[in-house]
Order: structure tokens, then sequence, then C-alpha cells
DNA sequence: GTGGTCTAGACCACA
DNA sequence: GTGGTCTAGACCACA
């Protein structure tokens, strides 16, 4: 479960945005615990430092929230994190209109090729009617 | 100009990727004459003996043709050129479905974010009508 | 055990020819495992990278497979070996017609020299009947 | 039409074979000149002295006649060429029913192939009645 | 131990 | 100058 690390970036960036997509994707909801720095950094292969920085940056933009002694815990804000989840999603759009862009593909081109995708994976559907 | 190189791909890989995205935009055009190995080594900052790796295997693929002493060559059919764009952009819908999915979107939700986001574009498009 | 190299094509294609006549002579049979790539280099006397190149190449062509951490295997396909010993047949005549109408034999003399030499070896048998 | 030297063997052997060939062949013929040491050197990108040394051998055994100040000469005798011929054939029928027996062939198969082949000239055959 | 990747650098063949 | 081959050797991933 490491992260695939690129070089052109702090390596607690990229563990923020892993662990903001968990909590957009509500595996870490609000108020959960967040795994201990230690473990996560266990987990990740990575300077328990590295951890803790990003667990700073993070409560300074009050998404996390430490208590002495008790560990990390997501903060209890749903809207804060709704907040995070639209965020992500935004820049998730913007890459890749521009990269379909880059690739030379028109607007109508890109709004066809993925209603054509939804069929295809409709098809193959395993979670419902 | 480099490469933002992450640690889990083969650094070869990596460059078939980067030229890839270049023949799919036309920045590389068929018939088209690649920078020498040498001289795309210096501006990856890789080894030559790596750029040859890459190119050797997009010639196995048949997606450029190298002649000794005249350089390396984008291949002359425009059909295979084609045949990678469409290939690309079905692997960045795909990814892009399974990441809006993943921050908990429908199918219906993402739609709409990447209807909006045209709109916006073309609010402050450059070269619209 | 060395090849006897010659200076005119590239040794990893020499190596590529000494393997192939063992696969088609059964002395590497269908599913066993090549020599690793150090071991066949230091019986060769070149360097590891040459015999991976040419490892790598039989692999393109699925006549072994390799398999990281345990080495690599001739491949499973009877087919696929009978196929190589066909087509080494297939030059070895050739090359011996070739050669024989060079030195000015015709098809007739060809044909009777290979008889006669067939009887010399059948009087030095040493597993006939 | 340089030689395609291996190195396993001394480089006036090569040179001799490559002359007994054309002996053979009839391309040199019985009494003519062969090339000048200096000339053959030059052709072959090899030291005259290697050259003088391939001639010197072949003297020896009657093949070749040096005169002073007029240059080398074959052999007047058709019979010493003719045995030479023979030589040759005899070792090339050898080599190549050991490598078919190597490759696992039978001497039925082995017949069969040679015939097989002959027949597929005939077809393409541009000399023919 | 096995194969995979990469660097550094030499030398060659072709133009 | 361009690609092709090869050596030497490092370090990694998998078993």
């Amino acid at each position: 479960m490491a992260i695939n690390y690129d070089t052109t970036r702090p390596i607690y960036e990229q563990i923020i945005d892993y662990i903001l997509k968990k909590l957009a994707s509500g595996e870490f909801s609000a108020g959960s615990k967040l795994p201990s720095q230690r473990e996560m950094a266990k987990v990740l292969s990575v300077n328990p430092n590295t951890v803790q920085r990003a667990y700073r940056e993070m409560e300074i933009k009050d998404l996390v929230e430490t208590r002495r002694g008790l560990g990390t815990f997501v903060t209890e804000s749903e809207d804060k994190i709704e907040e995070i989840r639209v965020e992500m999603a935004e820049e998730l759009v913007e890459n890749f209109i521009e990269e379909a862009r880059a690739l030379g593909f028109t607007e109508k081109e890109i709004e066809k090729m993925l209603a054509e995708k939804f069929k295809e994976f409709e098809g193959g559907n395993t979670d419902g009617a």
C-alpha cells in the first residue's frame, strides 16, 4: 500500500493527498481516528517526522485535530469534508479536461467518450439495478 | 522540461509515455524526426542507453522507425497514431471515472461537473467565436 | 565451451543461435530452465547484459519465458520448438545446396555424395543394428 | 568482399579457405594468376604479411606457384584442383550431415528435405531447359 | 540467487 | 552526427 512517490513534490504533500482522498471517499469519516503517526509511517515506509509534518499541515487547515495522548482525529465538520471532496473533484475534472484536450479531443468528443464508457461499465456492473 | 519520474515504474516506460503523448497530441507528427537519442537523453537528464531502450521498444511496436546514421522517425502511418490516440483517451477516461467514483460521485454528478467546467472554460475561452 | 564469435554479427545474435541449436536438438527441452543470465555470461565469457539482451529477444518471440527471481525457461510449446527445428533445418539445407553448387556440383552429384557418406557412417556406426 | 573472420582460427587459414573455394568453384582456374599479395591484402583488409603466409602455405602443398617478379599462379594441374574440390565437398557433406543429425533428423528425413528443396529451386529456376 | 533497470563510457557502422 | 553494441558495475524487486 505504498505511495508511488514522484520526485518533484515533497513527500509530506503526497501523504496529504493520500489522506485527503480517503477523507473525500469516506474511508476516513468525520470524527474518526487516523492511524497513529508511527503506524502511518510504517505503512508508507517513510520517516515518522514526515508523517507528522503532513498531519500538522492538515491541522492548520482544520482538517484534523490532534489530541495529545489520544491521537489524530478527522474533523467533526461534515461541511469541511464536503468542501475537500468538491475541491478534489474540481481539480480532477480540470485535469481530465486538460489532458483530453492535449490529446486533441473536443468537448463533444470528450462527453461522448465518457457516456460510452459509462455504458460499458453498466454492462459489467456488479453492484445493482 | 524534465519528466516527473515516479519511482514505481521504469524510466524507459515513462519516456515512452512522454513521447506517446506528443504523438497523440500531434506535437510529433507522422513521419517527423524525433530528437536524437543523445539529445533526448540530455533534455530528460537520463542516460542515452535508457532513451535507446525506449526508442527500441517503440520500434518493435512499429510506432517509430530508426534509420542508422539518420535518426529515429515517427511512423508514417496516420492510422497507427490515431490508434494510440484512442487508446490513450480510453485510458484517460477510465482513470477519470474510477477516481471520480472513489470520491463518491455518481455518473450524473460526474457529467454535471464536466458540463459546468466546460461552461467555465468557455467564459474564459481565448480561441472561441 | 566458448562461442566462436565472428566479428560481423552482434554477439547477442550469436548467443541466440547457440541457444536455438540446443532447443532444436532437444538439449534444452520444452519447459526446462535455461542457465541463469550470470551463469551463461560466465560460460560464454561475455557480459551479463549481453546475455540478457539475447534472452529478452527470445522472450519477445515467445521462445522463452522469464520469471523474476526464478530464472528463464524454455517455452512449454512443443509446436514452437518444432517450428524452430524446421526453420533451422531449412536454412541448413539451403546453405548446403548453395555451397555445394558454388563448388560446381550438380543435384545428382550432391545426392550421390550424401548417399555415399551415409554408407561410410553406417560402416562405423556405433548405435546401429 | 571482406571475410567474416572468426576469432578462433588464424586469419591466414581463413584466407586459404577463401582462396580454395575460388579454386574449387573455378573462379580461379588452373594456371591463372592470383591477385598480387598487396592487392589481396587491400581487398581483405589485412596485412600483406598475412596474405604472404597464406600463399606460402598453399605453395608448400603445390596448389600455387610463385614466380619472382611475376606473381603467384594457380597450379597447372587440373587433377590437383579436382582433388581440392573433392576434399572440400567431403568436408561440406560431413558437416551438413553432422549438423542435421544434431537437429535430430534421420538419414531418411535429411534426404527428403534435400529432395524437396531441390524441387523448390527447380520451380524458380532461371537457367534451366 | 534470479531477473530488471540504470548509469558511465567505449568503440563501431552508416551517412 | 546518428544509431548499435558491448563492457563494467551498481542497485533494486522477487523468491
